[in-house]
DNA sequence: GACAAGTTGACAATGGTTCTCAAGGACGGT
DNA sequence: ACCGTCCTTGAGAACCATTGTCAACTTGTC
């Protein structure tokens, strides 16, 4: 929490691989399929390296995890601003999109109610053009 | 999908002790702790019941269901109209509340790029007045 | 080169959720 | 009340995504 804390990250032939993955696609997808990516590109990463690889990106903010209905996680690379998805239901083709208003919605309702310290969550789905 | 497709619900004794334990509580519980509760009431439903009652419920629209950081499936009764919730990180207390405006957004963010038959998911987190 | 500390991978362990299937209950007709 | 049919249920097994374990391995530094 502290910025006295400082784990090194060391540029590692795993993490090439799991960046290289992310970045030959630009839809959510789970860690799993992101671990067969790995090994169709020719690279042999764990899969436990691959989760942790994940989180680890996650936290630093520069891939985007969310849930899909079924819980599982899945991921993507992103911008590096506060942003929600448009997702395609069928063929998982993401558009990020940036709402002000939706911003400034969500902090006044939980002003409105008391509530401190504010986070959300706002994912939209629906059937891009292509898969109609 | 069709309206000639009836299945007959039968009110039985599991189903009533899991309406019961719905209405004993108005935050977010797992299925678990749904099932504890009934236990706890006197109750005795199997677990896959409940999660049986609690899916069911969740189609007809008469509870919520979210998932929690974990992946794990939350639920709460709710009222009949779309609505989404406040949520209170660390009690789980809950408010219900409604953004036409959000709605609205969501709608022609999606038209804007082409995206039909569209659906949304939208949760606020904070800490509530009480737990600060 | 040698050391300390971060990393990795194979595999076990976890734990929520779903499946299986025989036994039990509800309902309409008789 | 009795039947037959079909929906429900429960106990436990099965699933499966995710995390933990720990010895072997890298990396960066001195």
């Amino acid at each position: 929490m502290t910025s006295t804390e400082r784990s090194p990250v060391r540029p590692t032939r795993q993490r090439r691989a799991v960046a290289t993955a992310l970045a030959g696609f630009d839809d959510f997808r789970s860690a799993q399929e992101i671990h067969d990516l790995i090994s169709r590109q020719g690279d042999s990463v764990g899969l436990a390296t691959v989760y942790r690889t994940l989180s680890a990106l996650a936290d630093a903010g520069e891939v985007d995890m969310l849930r899909n209905e079924d819980g599982e996680a899945i991921w993507r690379s992103c911008s590096d601003t506060h942003h929600h998805h448009l997702v395609c239901r069928t063929c998982g083709a993401t558009v990020e999109v940036e709402g002000p208003a939706v911003e400034r919605w969500t902090g006044s309702i939980a002003a409105e109610h008391g509530y401190a310290d504010i986070s959300h969550t706002l994912e939209i789905f629906g059937t891009c053009p292509a898969c109609r």
